[in-house]
RNA sequence: GCCGGCGUAGCUCAGUUGGUUAGAGCGCCUGAUUGUGGAUCAGGAGGUCCCCCGUUCGAGCCGGGGCGCUGGUACCA
């Protein structure tokens, strides 16, 4: 057969999952990035680069496994290591604070942007390598940390636009979480994991779907049945009640109700320093309840779940933490309109150990074909005090926050906020092949005076092409210089946007006429283009 | 992994009850136009109809298997 003489060619396209970047793209990434940097900068935070290769081991978790060493990483052996691209910027943190904590000071502030790779199934908004840009504090174990990133986060996603009611940062606790399975009697390790995952996925599936899904289990709209937790029907209320929690309180606070003080159930605390805190304070509660209600409702959310953890001791510590977070982020100004206290935050299985939290995008956005999408969180974080403690065996505490550079963008990008066609270069034209130098040094003159400015090295044979280039670049202008031109030391400024303006809605020959045209001595070439681009 | 949808030109797709040389629009190239972007006109390049097997005189179309893509879902440090 024929075909068998033909070599099979080479495709041409990125690997599932990979994306190639173009011009614009490339830029408004830095600008976010720096943006981003920055804020973090601000406050007193300190770059890292590390390297995007670690062992497996450090990475931690994933142990090369015969039979699938590429689970989630990508990953290769050299000689008795295994190696992997780092799949977030916090494990490689944890890496280098062990390796360097004794030049480290502590605790140790540190911001790192840069690409990941997950080597997983893509899905739409979702790829296999993405930016994310992060800040950590490593060594404290202070609920002031949590609550600084928190805060950080909101100045900086405000910094890149995204502005106060657009998004809220919805803040929980592993340790409340943990509570609630403590207290609905939950041991077994593979239920409790269940568990939170069933409950992470409240926001999409609505209570009825996380009723079936912790007990017998659901069908979803493709028709695939997926598995129940199994759990008691008591068991699956009390998880319901915890859920509504926020609701619960939210319907109290619009009727205008609230806990009379907000010290009174200071009995129940178990966190003597927030108590003292607390009490303190009891007198700006009531003040808070007469003069703007709404403000109370995460500490209302609060009470809700304190009732809900029951006797658990660490429930009760973590709904202590959030207190504190909640009021110290309320003092600095940043209040329940963007810091939401939401008993559904779960934020994954991994390493989270107390304060968790998700920046999540509050407009509407649609796609190519118009549909509302779901974005899901922009950000994340939370406290992991035991992520350093595999390498130096010591207890470090730390917390910090990861944003997802690339959906960021992309919701700026639906969103139109950012994404204009980027503007080209200032093309010179060859109309004589020999004169190559004179265009070179016109281009250099541009060029010096910061102009963005090149020579059409095309075909110069057609001369329609070489404005069709520049039409296709975007550029602003095109510099036009026959003989003519030449002995007299001017050259012909052709206004492309003007021009295109103007083709809309003229024939073609008074089109033809170039009004868009200026003749322009050479000496005033560089005056006359900074005023045409303006 | 599980459930569904879809695989025909670079892109978006049409293709009749199975019938000769597989089409359109867009894009690309050349020319009308050796000093001017759009539009128009003329011409051109570009195809393993995803692959294999089967049914048939004959398969892009029918049957079986495989692969790929895609949407949802599961997992996600």
């Amino acid at each position: 057969m024929a075909r068998k003489d033909k070599p099979r060619r080479a495709r041409a396209e990125t690997p599932k999952g990979f994306r190639d970047y173009f011009g614009a793209e490339v830029v408004e990434r830095k600008a976010m990035l720096d943006a981003i940097a920055e804020i973090y900068h601000r406050y007193g935070f300190d770059a890292l680069e590390s390297s995007a290769v670690e062992t497996v081991e450090a990475l931690g978790k994933f142990l090369p496994d015969v039979d699938r060493p590429n689970e989630g990483v990508f990953a290769w052996q050299e000689d008795a290591d295994w190696l992997a691209l780092r799949y977030d910027l916090t494990a490689p943190l944890a890496r280098v604070y062990a390796q360097h904590r004794n030049e480290l000071p502590t605790p140790y502030r540190r911001y790192a942007m840069g690409p990941v790779w997950r080597n997983e199934k893509p899905g739409p908004g979702r790829f296999r390598q993405f930016y994310q840009c992060d800040a950590d504090t490593v060594g404290t174990a202070s609920v002031a940390a949590d609550a600084e990133i928190c805060a950080m986060l909101c100045d900086t996603l405000k910094k890149v636009g995204i502005n106060p009611g657009d998004y809220v940062v919805r803040v929980n606790n592993r340790k409340v979480l943990n509570g609630v399975l403590e207290a609905i009697g939950l041991e077994d390790e593979a239920h409790r994991a269940a568990v939170l995952r069933t409950i992470d996925k409240f926001d999409k599936v609505g209570e009825t779907g996380v009723r079936e899904l912790l007990g017998e289990g659901r069908k979803d709209q493709s028709g695939a049945f997926i598995d129940g937790v199994g759990l008691a029907n008591d068991q699956i209320e009390s998880v319901i009640v915890f859920l509504g929690a926020r609701a619960k309180a939210a319907a109290r606070v619009a009727r205008g109700e609230h806990t009379q003080g907000a010290g009174i159930r200071l009995e129940a605390r178990t966190s003597s320093a927030a108590s003292e805190r607390w009490r303190s304070d009891d007198e700006r509660f009531l003040k808070m309840a007469s003069d703007d209600p709404e403000r109370l409702l995460n500490f209302e959310t609060l009470n809700e779940l304190r009732g809900l953890v029951g006797r658990s001791e660490v429930g009760l510590q973590g709904i202590d933490e959030l207190e504190e977070m909640a009021d110290l982020l309320d003092l600095q100004g940043y209040g329940p309109d963007r810091i939401v206290i939401d008993p559904s935050v779960v934020r994954g299985l991994g390493y989270y150990t107390g304060p968790v939290f998700e920046a999540e995008l509050t407009f509407e956005i649609a796609d190519e074909k118009g549909r509302p999408q779901r974005f899901g969180s922009v950000a994340g974080g939370g406290r992991y005090d035991d992520l350093v403690t595999r390498f130096t065996g010591q207890a470090v505490p730390a917390t910090g926050v990861s944003i997802g550079v690339d959906r960021l963008l992309a919701a700026l990008h639906a969103k139109g906020r950012t994404g204009g066609a980027a503007a080209g270069p200032v093309i010179v034209t060859v109309m004589d092949r020999d004169r190559m130098a004179e265009y070179q040094s016109i281009c250099a003159m541009l060029r010096g005076a910061g102009i963005r400015a090149e020579v059409y090295f095309g075909n110069p044979k057609n001369f329609g092409n070489q404005l069709k280039y520049a039409d296709r670049r975007g550029s602003p202008a095109a510099i036009i210089q026959g003989s003519d031109e030449a002995a007299r030391d001017v050259v012909q400024v052709k206004d492309l946007v003007l021009g295109a303006k103007l083709s809309q809605d003229a024939t073609v020959e008074e089109w033809k006429e170039n009004p868009s045209q200026t003749e322009v001595p050479v000496g005033d070439l560089v005056t006359h283009l900074q005023r045409l681009l303006k």
